[in-house]
DNA sequence: CGCATTTCTTAAGATACCTTAATTTTTTTG
DNA sequence: CAAAAAAATTAAGGTATCTTAAGAAATGCG
């Protein structure tokens, strides 16, 4: 029961809820334990959940044509990982999403988080602000990947999500900044000397 | 008077609206002239209003801080400009807006935009999706310039955006694609012979 | 604990892209 | 239309990043 606590530690900032309010919310949400590199979505599938990382790390990738590994997001405590557009059309989704951690994910189903919507208009706002949110940070790192060297690029992936790189292997943080491994290894070489 | 057609023909393949639901949203909207390399939105400005292009061409950039400009997005007849972020959360905004061509630009204020939510619900079905679109083209132009060469990016933009491509000057979409000019042309050069 | 697997490092040669600078071409404007 | 301004081209030398390949270090598992 202690990881819905998170899931309301992470709306109730944003969006206050009643007691009652409370109760609905959690009562939508159903946890699901992952183990560590098990499977949450699969290309082609159809995204039928939100999903809420209570515990543990996650990430979404896609394979390009040479069936190599492209890291999107990662998301650890407190994040909601998807593939958004196949969960808002539902249409085939275009991206894997996986644990990287032994990981507790709170999901709520599409007619339900709708349902709920309705019932607790706090949770609405929630989402519009988180979305706004995810389409800003998009912007920004589709501006960054294009201007930036490799080695800026990493430096404030380390300032700005520390933790992150602490759990999750070199080479996944290469991929996400769009890097060989070889290469992220001697930009570290650089740094730190 | 023609431009408002326009408009009512973007809107209605996402969401019909009624005799009265479109004279409500035109009466919403105010038209702005713009010559050539005329400012809409400054960077400090908050943004007071959603954008839509009857008319013309139009850029979102920015300033690095060498000065050098960086764009977005560009924009054309049935296309949303804004800097988004600043006009949800009313805050100063990082982009310039700046006409390409002279053009003809219908604004809705923020509250009528509101309001116009709640008496002619389709509309807001249609900033919504809007909206996803948005996040999506953006999450795939983040990969795609992360891992696509200029060359690969280059000839995408052209299939996707031959329009723009005709009605911007070079050094833009060299701006655009996140590489020189120079080196634009040289891919130009390679490609087209 | 020790073997197998995964992850990380190192280095050399190749390629993509940048910087600078000069020149040509195109567009704008009086 | 001519002059001025803006945009595009060309080329040379430099830097960033990739590819490949091999070995070292760390981690997972029986």
């Amino acid at each position: 029961m202690d990881y819905k606590n998170t899931l309301l530690q992470h709306i109730e900032p944003i969006a206050p809820l009643s007691e009652a309010e409370r109760m609905a919310v959690l009562a939508a949400f159903q946890p699901k334990k992952l183990k560590k590199k098990e499977m949450l979505l699969f290309k082609g599938d159809i995204s039928q959940h939100m999903r809420f990382i209570a515990k543990g790390c996650l990430r979404s990738y896609y394979l390009d044509d040479n069936g190599q590994e492209h890291i999107l997001q990662f998301g650890i405590e407190g994040w909601w990982v998807n593939d958004l557009y196949s969960y808002l059309t539902q249409t085939p989704a275009e991206y894997f999403l996986q644990a990287v951690e032994p990981a507790i994910v709170l999901q709520v189903q599409r007619s339900q988080l709708e349902a709920l919507f309705k019932r607790v208009p706090p949770m609405e706002r929630f989402f519009r602000i988180k979305m706004q949110n995810a389409y800003v940070a998009q912007q920004e790192r589709t501006i960054k990947g294009m201007r930036m060297t490799a080695e800026q690029r990493y430096i404030e992936f380390r300032e700005k999500y520390r933790e992150i790189e602490q759990r999750v292997p070199q080479y996944m943080v290469a991929s996400y900044l769009g890097v060989t491994p070889e290469h992220l290894s001697t930009i570290r070489k650089k740094i730190n000397s």
